[in-house]
DNA sequence: ATGTCGATTTGCT
DNA sequence: GCAAATCGACATA
């Protein structure tokens, strides 16, 4: 097991760092409690070019204020003011992109995963889709700048080999009109564990 | 100060 | 299949 370094993520193509991403294993520890799922599912945000993108056209206010800090860091936010969507800032400091990560494959810690989500057995919802993961995961916006090479949240290539990944446009974002057609979202194929949205 | 709306999920019809 | 849930960021004033 090798944990990825703060030099993978500051990469200068989201999209490739999106790609490589697909297949990692992301651990979450809290309280001495190990959680770990293999990622199936990601999108790639370019806040210099791509409308969908919070920090678009490189618009720097506290809530973006992070895609402006050197990649490796969490980014996290409330969505419809429930959910909280994962991301990873990626590239070099000023250079505002990142990837969220929209499904997991559960891997360890499956017991706590349950309790966090409510649930009695382990099955496609546990963490399929982006604010399910995080719940089953215990990540939430009190993490959001944490380093990605530290001891609550981190990423580890495990030596799992992609050998197809499935492009397509990414979910809920028509406002971002010709930027929305981008096929920017990954996923492997045949995955029970890729989000629900079609 | 106030109004709009979202990178979603869930439950009910 | 559809709509509610629920809150903070952002734009407008």
């Amino acid at each position: 097991m090798s944990k990825l370094p703060l030099a993978f993520y500051r990469q200068a193509d989201v999209v490739q760092v999106a790609r490589q991403l697909v297949g990692k294993v992301l651990y979450t520890q809290v309280d001495g409690a190990l959680t770990a799922g293999r990622i199936v599912e990601t999108e790639a945000y370019n806040g210099t070019t791509d409308r969908a993108c919070h920090a678009y056209p490189r618009k720097r206010t506290p809530r973006t204020d992070i895609f402006f800090q050197p990649g490796g860091l969490a980014y996290v936010y409330l969505c419809y003011g429930i959910h909280h969507l994962f991301n990873i800032v990626t590239n070099t400091a000023d250079e505002p992109d990142a990837v969220l990560i929209r499904g997991l494959e559960p891997l360890a810690g499956t017991d706590l995963m349950l309790a966090r989500r409510n649930m009695q057995k382990v099955e496609r919802r546990l963490t399929a889709g982006p604010g399910t993961l995080s719940q089953a995961m215990g990540i939430s916006t009190a993490w959001n700048g944490l380093a990605l090479d530290g001891d609550t949240i981190w990423l580890e290539d495990d030596g799992f080999q992609v050998s197809d990944l499935i492009a397509s446009p990414r979910v809920g974002v028509d406002y971002a009109g010709e930027d929305a057609k981008l096929p920017w979202r990954f996923r492997l194929p045949g995955s029970t564990w890729v989000s629900p949205a079609k």
